[in-house]
DNA sequence: TATTGTGAAGGAATTCACAGCC
DNA sequence: GGCTGTGAATTCCTTCACAATA
């Protein structure tokens, strides 16, 4: 099932985007599209979406186009997004604690299911029906409740550390939103969100008027 | 100051990072330093720091390498960020609530200073110091707020209403949470975040073992 | 000597354009 | 006729390598 090409990481990050789509048409109870209309939706170039999905598999008809329905299945099981996923976070401060009440994350099948802080005013207790640890427990509490990823949602100053705990724990895919470079072993991944760059990116452009293509 | 040639995206994004850096290095009382040294200190390559940097000017000195607070300065005037920013947020559910009380945003200079709901339990409210108005609002009270940059945190579904009233209150850039495309006009600058995108990156990494570089 | 700034080379991602299939 | 899948062309981005400079 796998390719053997390389895949770009952007056409992974497209892939998402397409499985949002098609669930929007699947429950408008369209049975069809094309690479064509998926473009016009979410605001790419119909080739960009045939070349994306060319490093998987076939999954279209010519002269027809795709189904919704098996595309979505196909796409999701690509992504791993088939089954629901468990989820550490670590930090229930204002950020931490908006993460585990969103609701967008349990639609889409990632379940926080444990959280973590270093306050002792929040370890013990339990948020949004999630129980709060000491985060110097993971390493033992995490082998226990099989969450595979975690969120860290800690100030920067913290983030290596609670990096570090979540790592001992087992947890080999981390979503770090604390600004700054985190050291992890190899075989972990770690993706980065900095909520202040996005906003810098848009001061850059409302400062600079007319570099945008 | 600003070049002719057309400056990557991805340019800009990395143009945060350095920033960043720099202000650890500020804040560490180190006075210079080097593509070299800052290549390591945010993972990138030396020549791709010294590629970014040539695009807007020279800032270097041969030999030396780069004086700290000078070429923060640089930077941070270039991104527009060596001044505040006034925020409209848009939607003060779960998440538009961390946004308001998160500190990374004010740090860097970007204030919330009004905020707008659908929901006359909270409109007319003051939640962290800012005033929630109705959505429907806007176009009233942004012109007299000053507010430039807007933050959409609203379910997807009101996500293009949001968004309209924003635009109709005369913002020009915005950072939108919500999944999905929005519809705006040329002149108006749209960043997307989108969380559970995120999130199925790394479901997706840690579905395909090893198919990472 | 150490390090920048940059042209040239190389690599990656996107777009084009069309053969092939329904 | 309509639309996919894909090699080729193109554009964009990164890395290399070195002349220029303090």
């Amino acid at each position: 099932m796998a390719r053997a090409k390389k895949i770009p990481s952007t056409t992974v990050s497209r892939l998402s985007v397409y499985v949002r789509a098609l669930q929007k048409l699947r429950n408008e109870a369209v049975v069809t599209t094309s690479s064509e209309k998926l473009a016009e939706q979410v605001g790419l170039t119909a080739a960009q979406i045939r070349k994306d999905l060319a490093y998987f598999g076939q999954f279209g008809v010519p002269g027809r186009g795709y189904y919704v329905e098996n595309l979505h299945n196909e796409l999701a099981m690509i992504l791993g997004i088939n089954r629901r996923w468990e989820v550490a976070l670590a930090g229930v401060g204002h950020l931490g604690y908006a993460l585990l009440a969103y609701n967008g994350f349990k639609k889409q099948g990632f379940d926080v299911v444990v959280a973590f802080d270093k306050d002792p005013a929040k370890i013990g207790q339990t948020w949004e029906g999630v129980k709060i640890y000491d985060i110097a427990e993971a390493r033992h509490v995490l082998p226990e409740c099989g969450a595979e990823i975690g969120i860290i949602a800690v100030p920067a100053a913290s983030a290596q550390e609670a990096c570090d705990a979540l790592v001992a724990g087992g947890l080999k895919s981390i979503l770090s939103f604390a600004p700054g470079r985190i050291i992890v072993p190899p075989d972990v991944t770690v993706k980065r969100v900095e909520l202040a760059m996005e906003l810098e990116w848009l001061s850059y452009y409302a400062t600079n008027i007319g570099e945008r293509g």
